[in-house]
DNA sequence: CGGATTTGACCAGCGC
DNA sequence: GCGCTGGTCAAATCCG
């Protein structure tokens, strides 16, 4: 939460809740002159707005405080001088108001520590149980993921009837994960038999498979498309041009940075422009930070990691040739197959955000039109966590809350690039999106956008 | 003068 | 083995 005082004596406060809306505490105008009444008390109005399919929607809470902060000593000709000894009154309750700002800001801080730790963990088992119906869709073929889910709620419908408690019920759960988990081995180094020669593979011990998933993870890359007139977008980071080339198949040079806000930060970015589009950069990050970010830079960054631990979910095989390289790309975008696949021209695991607005041609992308198409997916991909939710016995809400987040981010942020980058993190969940989305550091021609395009490369 | 950039050299991986 | 390509290194150069 931060906060200015103004001449007016009034304090502007704005805060991002958990999920990265914007609450406005409206009103906290101890001095103004309509309230300079003995009868006023101190109102705080606490605004809280969210746009979602054009609809502004706003929550207005007013909290009457109940103390009589005004006085008749206080000159309304002069309001940017409050004479507290005259009105020691006021002093006191604005250190106590204070005072109980601070401890329930630092209130809020515990809770959203442990909400992230919550929401990590229960991400983590939704992935897994994701991952797992997916393997189990693949081989059996006729039973779907719907069809699993609904299994699971009838289970879990059953046990309740039954009286079942919830610890039964998740012991219940967890041996069919430990069954399925089982089941899946085989199929799992059939997959492997699938995989490229290029792509990392995934090891049958834990052991290897921990380093194999490090591996990858460093060398899994996002890559973002944006129009910009400029050498290279502002992404928050302090970068250091290490080297130039010139690539094949694209006259312009390829530029090599490396991150330099820490010794031995291994993060890259290679930035080129499109070939088919002088004015689109593309800027594509490799390798996760070793230090703290500021909070311009942790929208991009975040998103980065949360691609790098995307693609580790795991890809599948599909019928037509690419692979969908995990779970999310039939939870996020389910009704648009060809958005997320596999580029066979990508070396590495590779993660697109496209920020133009203009379709490329490569075959495997997409166009989403407007934010409300990526809320959209976005929502298709909280369905799918509610169902699984539901199957674990997990509340929903935090799903709706995602759906609601990642909507009003990407709707009323005014920089669509982090208010992208911030709804990707809210749903892939290990992101806290509250870290501050720094508007003015970030690439304007980002939020002058319109559309969107997520797809996932992977060779 | 110190940090950033430029640019040719070097290395590794891959395909033929 | 050789050539091609992508990625990195490091000396030279630039710049504030």
């Amino acid at each position: 939460m931060d906060g200015s005082r103004d001449h007016d004596q009034k304090v502007i406060i704005n805060s991002f809740d958990d999920y990265g809306e914007k609450r406005v505490v409206n009103e906290m105008d101890f001095f103004a002159d309509k309230n300079c009444s003995k009868e006023a008390s101190t109102t705080f109005e606490f605004k809280k707005e969210s746009k979602f399919d054009g609809v502004e929607q706003e929550l207005h809470l007013n909290l009457s405080t109940g103390l009589n902060l005004l006085t008749t000593n206080v000159p309304t000709s002069d309001k940017s001088t409050v004479d507290y000894t005259e009105s020691p009154r006021i002093s006191i309750e604005c250190v106590a108001i204070k005072s109980e700002l601070d401890r329930v800001s630092t209130e809020n801080e515990r809770l959203r520590a442990t909400l992230n730790q919550i929401n990590s963990k229960n991400y983590s088992l939704q992935m897994q149980i994701g991952a797992l119906l997916q393997h189990q869709q693949n081989i059996k073929g006729a039973t779907t993921v719907d069809q699993k889910i609904i299994d699971d709620k009838d289970k879990r419908s059953h046990s309740v009837l039954n009286g079942m408690e919830e610890k039964s019920m998740a012991d219940e759960l967890q041996k069919n994960f430990q069954t399925k988990i089982q089941i899946e081995k085989s199929p799992e180094k059939k997959f492997q038999e699938l995989i490229p020669n290029k792509v990392p593979k995934f090891h049958s011990s834990s052991k290897d498979m921990d380093q194999a998933e490090e591996a990858t993870i460093k060398k899994a890359r996002v890559s973002v498309r944006a129009r910009s007139e400029t050498p290279m977008i502002s992404d928050g980071c302090q970068w250091r041009k290490y080297g130039q080339k010139m690539a094949k198949g694209n006259p312009c040079p390829r530029a090599y940075y490396r991150c330099t806000m820490a010794v031995g930060c291994p993060v890259r970015k290679q930035v080129q422009r499109c070939v088919e589009d002088r004015s689109v950069l593309i800027t594509t990050y490799q390798g996760n930070h070793n230090h703290p970010l500021p909070s311009s830079a942790m929208a991009m960054a975040s998103t980065t990691s949360a691609a790098a631990s995307m693609l580790l979910s795991g890809p599948m095989p599909s019928a037509d040739g690419f692979m969908n390289p995990n779970v999310l790309t039939r939870t996020i975008l389910p009704y648009t197959a060809n958005l997320a696949s596999i580029s066979p021209s990508a070396p590495f695991p590779t993660v697109i955000l496209d920020l133009t607005n203009t379709p490329t041609t490569h075959s495997h992308l997409q166009i989403l039109q407007g934010p409300q198409a990526i809320a959209q997916a976005l929502y298709n991909h909280s369905r799918f966590l509610n169902r699984v939710s539901d199957a674990a016995s997990v509340s929903s809400e935090s799903s709706h809350n995602m759906m609601n987040a990642a909507t009003a981010a990407i709707a009323s942020d005014p920089n669509f690039t982090s208010a992208l980058a911030e709804a990707l993190g809210s749903i892939i969940g290990n992101i806290n999106p509250n870290t501050g989305i720094d508007s003015e550091n970030s690439p304007k021609d980002a939020s002058e956008s319109n559309m969107a395009n997520v797809s996932f490369a992977r060779k």
